[in-house]
DNA sequence: CTATACGCATATAGTTTCTATACTCATCAA
DNA sequence: TTGATGAGTATAGAAACTATATGCGTATAG
């Protein structure tokens, strides 16, 4: 079975879970193929799905069975909803989404950090190649007004949500630090390296969360969430670098209190409070 | 061209373009094709690009030239970025990720919230054939401590950045409402609709940010923010939905203010202040 | 300095996949 | 009833691809 063949046959097994229905022209319009092409796709997926398929006569289309089940699909939601989310972004991540009628979605919209492709492309080869670089980067420090060259030795990429980050041995601090990717401008340089990607603690150092239902809400409440959160005995385990412990405090809105502070917004609380902020703190130094 | 070597023809493109080279094997594995056949795609995207590959004979790869420019590609590192972050997350969206030499990632492990895909499902069926359904939801108000069905019309999904929200029509309180998608165990009973997707106003309007450096910072870095940005005359506008701006207002951080407020975690301010709170105010009512 | 291994390129013959075209059938709407 | 539309099928021919084999250049091990 070949590589293009596989690829229609799940896009036949996509739009009929998904979009509810498929026909030919769909396929001939997506891979450009013949439209005997197409009818023998589909009597191909027939084959191998004996009974997920049954033509509508009076749609004109092909649609999913009572017992439908994908074979060639990872027909999970998040699966569906991660599709939906990068058609509904700034870009095209691949060429030719296989959505057609995708319902109307609303995305925050993080104003768009605009990362030089030259910049992300030599991090990304020093970090391959285990190299330090330097960057023009603008730190927001106070004490760092203006921008300036600074030698990185760079191994991993971060996101908190709103943005990217490099996680890179900074050669001036001499330790392991977070640059803003936006904030760097251009690069030059290659060398040696400062450190090793295992020599980054709070980076390789895991702490896990402990989650459970805001006890502020009712029972049945607290069962949702619980389930939502996927807990066992009300409780669940979050694995989160030690590096990245401050970004998932703000993005949680855990250190949210006083006036703002509505517990019908925030469903889950952390349970190991003590050890969380000790290991914070530590992270943070 | 057939779709397939098209295909062929942008992931090499991809690979040499970040991840620094490509040779046939890579060819061979993603595929399953041949080895001729790598040879001539190869050979083939040569043809199509002149001077973007050169062979580095002692690494028996493939790699960018100087002046290397991409044809088939979306060569931005948003991107690059989106790609990688499909492909750290929870589940693989399309069969078969692109990357190879990827570098660590780490992402912020927003709880993983389990939305049932029959619920999915049923909520997009009812959105393309603009009917209502009802839902067994368990609302987090403190009036409804107890899951109840309730009847809704959807007709589009949100993403808070967090979590996913249908859209939709409320039958019980007559009007348009946000409903969390993991707080909705099941559907049932199709139906007439209750409103109409250009009822939904504050859906339909749209709410322009004016967005500024934040003035507390120095003017370099003022400049940096505001080519971040993309701003024009250190002004940028971000077009967001009413009904998405109490999430946008919290998303950005921007309720924060007091003991929690650190200017220097805040790069930009809202400059029609006053307007954006009375619509705040509006959509919230 | 050979010997060996590896990866690329090319050639050939044969197979599979696909297109273009043409024709038939069923359903629906005018 | 008629025309439009979409499905299915058949055929010939083109294109893509495989399997196999050969030769070339470079790096690495002995």
């Amino acid at each position: 079975m070949r590589w293009g063949i596989e690829k229609r046959l799940e896009f036949i097994e996509f739009r009929v879970f998904w979009e509810g229905g498929i026909n030919r022209a769909d396929i001939i319009d997506q891979f450009g193929v013949s439209v005997p092409q197409a009818s023998i796709d589909l009597s191909q997926y027939e084959n191998r799905a004996p009974g997920n398929l049954q033509y509508d006569k009076s749609a004109k289309r092909y649609q999913a069975s009572g017992k439908f089940k994908p074979i060639f699909l990872n027909a999970s939601a998040s699966a569906y909803l991660s599709h939906l989310k990068s058609t509904a972004g700034p870009c095209e991540v691949f060429s030719g989404s296989w959505l057609a009628t995708a319902p109307s979605v609303g995305e925050m919209p993080i104003p768009q950090r605009r990362i030089s492709v030259d910049v992300l492309r030599a991090t990304l080869a020093a970090i391959r190649g285990t190299q330090s670089l330097e960057i023009y980067y603008q730190s927001m420090n106070v004490n760092r007004p203006n921008p300036q060259w600074r030698r990185i030795t760079p191994h991993a990429l971060g996101n908190d949500g709103l943005r990217w980050h490099v996680r890179a041995f900074c050669h001036i601090d001499k330790k392991f630090k977070d640059f803003v990717l936006s904030r760097c401008t251009s690069t030059r340089e290659f060398c040696e390296p400062g450190a090793l990607p295992k020599d980054d603690y709070f980076w390789n150092e895991w702490f896990i969360v402990h989650l459970t239902p805001n006890p502020v809400l009712s029972k049945s409440q607290q069962n949702v969430i619980a389930q939502d959160y996927e807990m066992h005995d009300g409780h669940a385990e979050v694995h989160v670098r030690k590096a990245l412990l401050y970004y998932f405090h703000k993005r949680m809105r855990l250190d949210v209190t006083g006036d703002l502070y509505n517990p019908h917004e925030v469903p889950v609380v952390i349970a190991n409070n003590a050890t969380f902020d000790k290991a914070l703190s530590e992270a943070m130094a």
